[in-house]
DNA sequence: CTTGTTATCAACCACTTGGTTGATAACAAG
DNA sequence: CTTGTTATCAACCAAGTGGTTGATAACAAG
């Protein structure tokens, strides 16, 4: 459970229960047993799911009575969509450049012969 | 295994190691021993996680003699960043509606007394 | 105080995961 | 054909995960 920050959102977000229990929490703040109620586990399970949320920094939980609703917080899904936008930009970028070489360039798909000398 | 896309997508990502060789493949392709290489891990090891990167649509994977060139596929990214974007961007939504509604009312903090019948 | 509700903790179980070693396949070069 | 390189497959193992049941805590209401 010791991992970065990064493994753990995307981690929590693997799960497809997760997922649909972020996007109910979308909506609006709910209790652990409206968000157990539409899926066919006991509550035991969505506690801990909520728990791996948590951990993950995308839910927080305050007290009301005997009841911990739970509430979505958005800004750790920046993380994510910086690590996802950097690398996409980037190989995006390198495919482009490739494909300037390639037009670049007419044919000879040869680019190293490196010593199988090529005698004249 | 039988798991939805976007389930693969988060769960590949979830491993620093594998998000480390999207890193490395964001600058060009590479073959299995150069991508063990960094990694104090046998070749074996990193040919699983190519796999789980494949499964995932992340990689793809061709031929060269007995080589085996690692592409990144930055497409499917945008799976990942279309359910990011639109569950955060309900949840600020949410947060305005209710920064709003907080603004337009000064006081009185019980919006629902269901029947605790309170009198005149 | 007792009862019911909401939620967590603890122990357990089947299955998955990330790693290992060993064998094998596919190919290049001597 | 034999050797070396690159990579995968197969079996195994320790640790983690998602689920269960049972006990317990915290609180509201009778």
């Amino acid at each position: 459970m010791g991992a970065d920050p990064l493994s753990r959102v995307f981690s929590a977000l693997a799960d497809p229960t997760r997922r649909d229990m972020v996007a109910r929490l979308a909506v609006g703040d709910a209790t652990v047993n409206e968000l157990a109620a539409p899926y066919d586990v006991t509550v035991q399970a969505v506690s801990k799911h909520l728990r791996v949320l948590e951990d993950a920094g995308l839910v927080s939980r305050s007290r009301d009575a005997q009841r911990r609703p739970v509430h979505l917080e958005a800004e750790v899904f920046d993380l994510m969509t910086k690590w996802i936008e950097r690398y996409r930009r980037q190989a995006e970028e390198r495919y482009r450049r490739l494909d300037d070489l390639l037009q670049s360039m007419p044919d000879d798909p040869e680019p190293i012969p490196p010593q199988t000398g090529a005698p004249t």
